[in-house]
DNA sequence: CTTGTGCCCTGACCGC
DNA sequence: TGCGGTCAGGGCACAA
């Protein structure tokens, strides 16, 4: 399920291969992701593509005129020349022969193309602080003003943005918090181990080419190795990589949440 | 305003 | 081999 870094690989993985390039036919073949679904082929038809940039787990492919907004939720894959099968529901013709398609098998991912003020307005209103970018205060200032559990608010993407379940885990484990620790009593030094993890953590995740749990891949097919460093997503049951004890799981926000109750208690 | 719940959708997996 | 049930979860609509 792609998260900040997956994102930000599928993008690396496709900014230079596809920048430059003009778009001679568009495809949809299922409207249903497609949000401007009507006139989206004739609006997208014949635009050069600059560059791609990510904003959270937004993936923004920037057109001479306009923008392509794309989020893969679940299962969606951007792949450049990759296999059309039954779960490709757009492609994009490029002038060089070349194409673009976004492959999806559950088909909850969301394409739409938006105008640069458009685009400005839907951010500002759904994406917070970016994790590479945030200021310590910033961040500590929008967190404490924020209610509930501590996992809820690393998961909502208008606070900080491109934190999803597997790395929410990680983080919660790395700092010693469990997910359900009430926010409005962290102490500073949470604060401290919550920022400088989220960063190290989707740092280093990026490093290695994201978490392929089950089918994620970037836009070359590659899939990411980060899945190998995982110490609680995916592991209840099994011991815990610190303290030796059985890690459990909870339900948060409806996610599965898996910590270790020796390491992540609450004090 | 905030908070909670169900839904979208398919494939993998499990028990029988 | 098949079959029904359950689970996975990001973001949104909707209700309270």
């Amino acid at each position: 399920m792609p998260e900040l870094p997956e994102v930000e690989n599928v993008i690396r993985s496709l900014v230079k291969k596809i920048s430059g390039n003009r778009i001679i036919d568009v495809e949809v073949i299922t409207p249903n992701i497609i949000y401007n679904r009507l006139e989206f082929s004739d609006l997208v038809k014949d635009k050069i593509i600059i560059t791609l940039e990510r904003r959270g787990k937004y993936i923004i492919i920037k057109l001479n005129e306009g923008n392509l907004l794309i989020h893969l939720r679940m299962t969606g894959k951007l792949l450049y020349n990759g296999e059309i099968n039954k779960h490709t529901h757009l492609k994009i013709d490029f002038i060089d022969g070349d194409y673009l398609i976004y492959n999806d098998v559950r088909k909850f991912g969301r394409i739409s193309y938006l105008n640069d003020e458009e685009l400005e307005f839907y951010l500002l209103k759904k994406v917070g602080l970016e994790p590479g970018l945030m200021e310590y205060n910033e961040f500590r200032d929008k967190l404490m003003k924020k209610n509930g559990p501590i996992k809820k608010n690393l998961l909502d993407q208008t606070l900080i943005a491109g934190i999803g379940n597997i790395y929410a885990d990680e983080i919660l484990f790395a700092s010693g918090l469990h997910p359900l620790y009430e926010t409005k009593n962290l102490l500073e030094i949470d604060l401290s181990n919550l920022y400088n993890n989220i960063r190290d953590i989707l740092d280093k995740a990026t490093i290695a080419g994201g978490s392929t749990i089950r089918d994620y891949v970037n836009g070359d097919g590659t899939a990411g190795e980060y899945q190998d460093a995982h110490k609680v997503y995916g592991h209840s049951g099994k011991e815990c990589t610190c303290c030796g004890c059985i890690l459990e799981k909870t339900k948060v926000v409806g996610r599965t949440s898996v910590y270790c109750p020796i390491c992540q208690r609450i004090r």
